[in-house]
DNA sequence: TGATAAGGCGCC
DNA sequence: AAAGGGCGCCTTATCA
C-alpha cells in the first residue's frame, strides 16, 4: 500500500523510523513541514496514498475543530491515536508521536496496529452511536426498554459516582437519633470539578450519579445493533429501575468493572451475570500496554474518536459513549482474540469476585489501638524533628529530599546524589555527628509514613477499606490501591508493625496462611538447575546450603556459637556467650551474606547495584569474613559475590536466561506452567543496554507462577468456605499469602483446607512442584499472626 | 489554588 | 553510561 507521513519539525526527524515500521509498503515523508494539510493532502493524492499517517499536533488540532467544532477539545497525539478522519477520499490516521518509535518498545507495534485496523477486514465497521435517557418518572418508556435489553445478547454498563459533601452535624444528628446511617459517610478527599481528588478532606457520601447501558442486539438481517440508555438517579425509584436492569438476564460487560462492583453492591443492585470485562481482556492480551477505556477503544473500534472531555460538557452522552465503546471494543476483541488470550482470560476474570469481596468488607480497625499507635509515632515524630531543628537549623525537614540534600552535602566531601535511606547510611558511615543526625532523619520519615499512610488513613464505618485488582500487574499479580469508595489505602503494604490495628469482628477470629520460600521454589523448578532444586527441597536451611555452597564450608560450621572467656574459680574457661534473656548468641553473618547474594542474584544485580544495597560496611565485613585478598576493591569483592552465585546455580544465569531470550525472540511471548501467557514488548538479551528488558522477563516467570499457584487456591476456597458453605470472609492476598476471618469454631476445617489448596502440585518442565505453606495461624489480630 | 513531577518508602 | 523484579501512596517542590 502506498502511505504518505505528516510529523512536526520534531517528530520528522524519525521519519526513518516510522518508515520501517512500515516496511513492505511504499512510503513517502514529505521534505517539507507545515502546519496545513492542505499541501500535505495535494502531495499524497500525488502519491497515491491510500492514507496518510498523521503524527502532528497542530495538524490533528484543526482537524479535530473542523470535524467537532471545538476549540477546547484535547489536541494530544497521545489521546488521539488510532482515530482516524476523512479527507477528500483520504483517510487520515493519527498515531503517537514518531519520536517513541525510538524510546519507546511499543510504538512501533501500536503504528502497525493502528494502520491495521483501516484496511484489515478483520476489524469490522461498528454502527453509530444511538442513545437515550430513562428515568423512573416515564414508566412506559422505562418498561419498553427493560423488555428490550432483556432480549439483548450482550449489556455494558457503566456507572458515574461522586462524593457528595454533607453537613456533618446533620448527619451526627441522624446517627444519634438512630436513624439508618451508620456508614453511609465518610471523611474523604474531597472531589474537584474535574472529578478528581482535591487535597482537602471532608465528610461525603459517595453516591452513584448515573448508570449507563448499551445493549447489543441481532438485527433480522444478519448484522448488529446497539442502543445506549442513561439512567440518572436521584431517587429511589431510579435505584429500584436500576437494580431490575442489573438483574437482567444478559450477560453484563464492564471496563474495570471491580468499581461497578463496589458502588452497585453498596446500592443492593449486583450485575447479574457479570461475565464480560475489557480491562481484564485487555491485560489478558498485552499486559505491558495502557487498560484505560479510551486506549481499548483506540485498538478495537475502527472509527474511534477521543470523547474523553464530553465528561465536561454533557455527562449523558459521555456515560453513553462509555458503554457504547466499553460494548464494542468487548465484542471486537472476542472475535479477533487469540486463543491463548481467552485463556488468560478466563485464569483471570474470575478473580474479580473474591477480590471486590475482599476490598469492599475490609478490615475492622482497633480504635483504642490505633490512637495508641498514632501517640507513640507523633511523639516519635515530635522529639525528633525537634532535636533536627536545633542540630541543623530551626524548621529542617527531613521529608524534603532537596533539604536533605543540601545538608548533607554541606556535612561531606562526596557529593550525594540522593538522600533514601541507602545513601544515609553512607553518609551515616562517616562519623558519630553524621550518624546521630541520619538516626533522627529516618525517625521522623518513618513516624510520619506510619502516620499519614497508615494510622492516620480514612475509614468507612470504623473500617479499612481497599481494592483489589486481578489485572494492575505486568506479571499477573494483583495490585492493591484505596478503596474504589474514596476511603483506605492499599492492603499489600502495610505495615509490619502496625497490622496489630486490624482484628477481626465480632465472633471471629483472623487467619492466614503463607508459601514458603515460593519463588525460589519456582525459580528453581523453571530453570531446572538441578543443583538449586536440590537446595530448595532438600536443605534443612535454603541460605545456611547457600552458603556453604558458595563459599565451600560445611553447612554446620556456617551459624557459628560465639564463645566467650571467663574465669570459673581462677581458671579461664571458654563459654557460649548468651544474652540478658539467656539466650545463646550465634553468628549468622555468612548466613545474612549469602541471602543478600541470593537476593542480589535473583534480581540480577550488577556488581556496583549490590554494593550500594548492601552498604560499604557490609561488604568489608564480607571481604574479612571470606578472608579476600586486602587489595581488593569493594566492587571486585561485589562481583566475587556474585560470581559464588553463578558458580553454584549455573543453569540459572546460563540455560534458562538464554531460553527466555530466545522464547521472546521467535514468539514474543512467556507462557508459564499455570498456562498463562505474557506477550513481551521488550528485547531481551546480554547486552548492557538490554539488561533491564532481561531482568523483568528473567523475574516475571518464577513470580507470575509462584502467585497464580495461589490465585488458584485463593479463589477455590472462596468459593467453597465462603460463597458455597458461608463460613469465612476472605481478607486480602498478599501475593504469597492469604488472609481470611472464620468462626473459631469452623477454623480446624478451614486450616488445613487452605493449607492443602495452597500447597497444589503442578508439573513444572516434567517435575511436580509442591510449593509447601506456614500452615496457617490464626488470632483475634491480624498483627499476632506474623512471627 | 490545583495539577503534576520527583523523591522516598511501605510490602512481597 | 549504566541500569535489582512487581506495585501504590505520601510529602514536597514547582509551575501555571
Amino acid at each position: 500500500m502506498n502511505f504518505y507521513l505528516i510529523a512536526d519539525r520534531y517528530n520528522s526527524s524519525y521519519y526513518s523510523f516510522a518508515k520501517m515500521a512500515l516496511r513492505g509498503h511504499s512510503v513517502l515523508a514529505p521534505k517539507a513541514i507545515y502546519d496545513l494539510l492542505s499541501p500535505h493532502l495535494r502531495a499524497a493524492k500525488k502519491h497515491k496514498a491510500d492514507a496518510i499517517i498523521l503524527s502532528h499536533p497542530k495538524i490533528l488540532a484543526k482537524l479535530i475543530r473542523k470535524h467537532h467544532g471545538a476549540d477546547k477539545e484535547s489536541d494530544s497525539l497521545m489521546d488521539w491515536a488510532g482515530a482516524v478522519f476523512h479527507e477528500e477520499g483520504i483517510k487520515i490516521i493519527v498515531v503517537r508521536p514518531f519520536q517513541q518509535l525510538v524510546s519507546t518498545d511499543t510504538a512501533e507495534h501500536l503504528l502497525r496496529w493502528w494502520v491495521r485496523k483501516q484496511f484489515s477486514r478483520d476489524f469490522p465497521p461498528i454502527p453509530e452511536l444511538l442513545w437515550d435517557n430513562v428515568s423512573s418518572t416515564d414508566t412506559a418508556k422505562a418498561e419498553a426498554w427493560l423488555s428490550r435489553f432483556a432480549e439483548a445478547e450482550a449489556i455494558a454498563v457503566d456507572i458515574e459516582t461522586y462524593r457528595e459533601p454533607i453537613d456533618f452535624h446533620k448527619y451526627q444528628k441522624a446517627l444519634d437519633d438512630g436513624q439508618p446511617v451508620a456508614g453511609l459517610a465518610a471523611m474523604m478527599k474531597l472531589q474537584t470539578a474535574s472529578g478528581k481528588n482535591s487535597t482537602k478532606m471532608g465528610w461525603c457520601i459517595p453516591k452513584i450519579t448515573m448508570i449507563g447501558y448499551c445493549g447489543l442486539w441481532l438485527k433480522d438481517d444478519g448484522s448488529w445493533e446497539s442502543y445506549s440508555i442513561v439512567l440518572r438517579i436521584d431517587c429511589m425509584a431510579d435505584i429500584e429501575l436500576m437494580r431490575r436492569f442489573n438483574a437482567l438476564e444478559p450477560m453484563k460487560i464492564t471496563q474495570n468493572g471491580g468499581y461497578e462492583a463496589t458502588h452497585l453492591i453498596r446500592y443492593n443492585a449486583p450485575l447479574h451475570n457479570w461475565l464480560g470485562d475489557t480491562f481484564h481482556m485487555m491485560h489478558s492480551w498485552y499486559a505491558e500496554l495502557p487498560r484505560t477505556l479510551n486506549f481499548i477503544a483506540s485498538m478495537f473500534v475502527k472509527d474511534y474518536q477521543y470523547w474523553k472531555e464530553e465528561a465536561g460538557v454533557n455527562m449523558d452522552l459521555y456515560n453513553a459513549k462509555d458503554t457504547y465503546y466499553t460494548l464494542w471494543a468487548w465484542v471486537v476483541m472476542v472475535k479477533l482474540a487469540p486463543d491463548w488470550v481467552k485463556k488468560n482470560y478466563r485464569i483471570e476474570f474470575r478473580k474479580v469476585f473474591p477480590n471486590v469481596t475482599c476490598g469492599l468488607e475490609g478490615f475492622k480497625v482497633d480504635e483504642v489501638e490505633q490512637q495508641r499507635l498514632r501517640e507513640l509515632y507523633t511523639k516519635q515524630y515530635d522529639n525528633a524533628l525537634a532535636r533536627l531543628g536545633t542540630i541543623i537549623y530551626p524548621g529542617f525537614n527531613p521529608n524534603s529530599a532537596p533539604q536533605v540534600k543540601a545538608v548533607i552535602n554541606a556535612l561531606s566531601t562526596v557529593k550525594f546524589k540522593s538522600t533514601d535511606d541507602k545513601a544515609l547510611t553512607k553518609f551515616a558511615d562517616r562519623g558519630e555527628l553524621e550518624l546521630v543526625i541520619v538516626d533522627l532523619i529516618r525517625q521522623v520519615r518513618a513516624a510520619r509514613k506510619k502516620l499519614s499512610t497508615y494510622i492516620d488513613t480514612t475509614l468507612m464505618d470504623g473500617r479499612l477499606l481497599y481494592e483489589i485488582n486481578a489485572g494492575g500487574t505486568d506479571t499477573g499479580r494483583a495490585s492493591s490501591k484505596a478503596s474504589n469508595l474514596w476511603v483506605g489505602t492499599q492492603i499489600q503494604n502495610q505495615d509490619n508493625e502496625l497490622r496489630s490495628m486490624y482484628i477481626a469482628d465480632e465472633g471471629y477470629v483472623i487467619a492466614n496462611c503463607d508459601g514458603s520460600q515460593a519463588e525460589s521454589r519456582t525459580t528453581a523448578y523453571i530453570s531446572q538447575d538441578a543443583t538449586l532444586i536440590d537446595s530448595v527441597e532438600n536443605a534443612k536451611d535454603f541460605h545456611t546450603r547457600n552458603a556453604s555452597l558458595f563459599f565451600g564450608i560445611p553447612e554446620d560450621e556456617i551459624i557459628k556459637v560465639i564463645y566467650e572467656t571467663v574465669i570459673v574459680d581462677g581458671v579461664e574457661v571458654q563459654q557460649p556467650k548468651r544474652d540478658a534473656n539467656g539466650n545463646i548468641l550465634k553468628d549468622k553473618s555468612l548466613r545474612t551474606l549469602s541471602k543478600r547474594i541470593n537476593h542480589g542474584s535473583n534480581y540480577n544485580m550488577a556488581a556496583a547495584k549490590l554494593l550500594e544495597t548492601m552498604g560499604v560496611k557490609n561488604v568489608i565485613e564480607a571481604k574479612r569474613l571470606l578472608n579476600l585478598p586486602l587489595g581488593m576493591g569493594l566492587k571486585k569483592v561485589c562481583e566475587y559475590l556474585l560470581e559464588r552465585f553463578v558458580l553454584t546455580y549455573p543453569d540459572l544465569k546460563g540455560r534458562y536466561y538464554d531460553e527466555v531470550i530466545e522464547k521472546i525472540r521467535t514468539t514474543k511471548m512467556l507462557t508459564t506452567a499455570i498456562g498463562w501467557t505474557r506477550y513481551c514488548f521488550g528485547k531481551p538479551s546480554r547486552l548492557p543496554a538490554n539488561k533491564l528488558a532481561l531482568n523483568k522477563y528473567v523475574a516475571h516467570m518464577p513470580q507470575s507462577l509462584s502467585v497464580m499457584l495461589v490465585d488458584e487456591a485463593m479463589f477455590d476456597f472462596w468459593l467453597e468456605y465462603q460463597i458455597i458453605r458461608n463460613i469465612v470472609r476472605l481478607k486480602a492476598q498478599v501475593h504469597d499469602e492469604v488472609v481470611y476471618m472464620v468462626k473459631p469454631e469452623h477454623y480446624p476445617e478451614t486450616k488445613p483446607a487452605l493449607s492443602t489448596l495452597m500447597s497444589r502440585p503442578i508439573t513444572v518442565n516434567g517435575r511436580e512442584l509442591v510449593i509447601p505453606n506456614d500452615g496457617g495461624a490464626c488470632d483475634e489480630c491480624w498483627g499476632n499472626l506474623k512471627d
